[in-house]
DNA sequence: GTCTATACTGTGATAGAC
DNA sequence: GTCTATCACAGTATAGAC
């Protein structure tokens, strides 16, 4: 039973919620019906198993930046990366409540490095290509206020309102709240 | 030297940046130059650091909320709830990012639960009081963007524009966020 | 008020039997 | 692939000298 796959998403919850030095091999070991050795051999290391639980997750935001990179973020392409960016929340909740929580205590884990650089260039995207303090206040309260928004309402128990209605809502708010951003066509 | 005082300081910095359970009291002591005896005749346990080092942002913010409760939040009063809220934040960083890394992984310590209440009485406030949920997705993300994207400014690494111009963004983003919502007179 | 020394517990990881 | 046993170490906290 339990495969190595169940051992991730197990340890996926379990670092979101309780964090990552506050979650215990034994503890997920537990969860899963099994001992600490037994995790141990499925994943070589706690760091191995973080990896395999975030890993996924950091791969598609990558590609998401590259991609807008390439383009410049008017009409389609802007609504495109909103709904994106949306999809993204909502399929990869627990990996994105595990950044939020967990994000700048873990700054010496590779993979944990990685997830803050992707952070890092999405900002320093919007920074360097609009003109104004409030314009880049935008785009950190847009982006990070539904990332952040969405975790919340898990954690602390507040019950969620249908997936189609709140995709709705966050592609609606974000693309109001961006309305008179200005990004440079030129990136 | 090295007050109690030095040591709720560096606690709280180091709570925020590495977490509750990644920061040990050997850590704090190193910091303030002293040995974890001398940190724990201070505080009486890690927990106890903890306390003072959060405890009085909450209640100021436990404040706020029960004067927002007594009050509709229309016109001046919710002019006045954004500047209060925002002032709050710029006065709280530490704390702010402290809950925000760490408020779900604590929930057995009494002070993170009180703190989680605050963010629960907020939210049932809105949730009570206004009718879509476009417009409790526009308070999560207005509230909720404007602390997180000020912590991640600063623990990313990003330069922050000066004081008051980050004042006036924020008030600005959010006063425009929330304009179309209704909250009813009635709460 | 600060220290060293110590007790106790929990944790990540390894060795080796089955 | 799973287990028990074990190790080495870090963690919180206490006792007691100075």
């Amino acid at each position: 039973m339990s495969s190595a796959i169940d051992l991730r998403e197990i340890a996926l919850a379990e670092f979101a919620t309780a964090g990552y030095a506050g979650t215990s091999i034994h503890r997920i070991a537990d969860l899963a019906g099994l001992s600490k050795s037994s995790v141990l051999y499925h994943y070589a290391s706690k760091e191995t198993l973080l990896e395999a639980a975030i890993g996924p997750a950091i791969d598609r935001m990558e590609a998401m930046i590259e991609d807008l990179a390439s383009h410049s973020l008017h009409g389609a392409a802007r609504a495109r990366f909103l709904t994106g960016f949306t999809e993204f929340l909502l399929e990869h909740r627990l990996e994105v409540h595990m950044f939020i929580n967990q994000g700048s205590s873990l700054v010496d884990v590779p993979v944990v490095e990685r997830a803050n650089d992707v952070v890092r260039q999405l900002a320093d995207y919007f920074a360097s290509n609009t003109a104004s303090t409030e314009d880049k206040m935008r785009f950190g309260i847009a982006l990070g206020g539904a990332a952040y928004t969405l975790c919340m309402q898990q954690s602390l128990g507040i019950e969620p309102a249908p997936v189609e209605e709140t995709r709705a809502a966050l592609v609606t708010i974000m693309t109001e709240l961006l309305a008179p951003v200005h990004i440079r066509p030129s990136a």
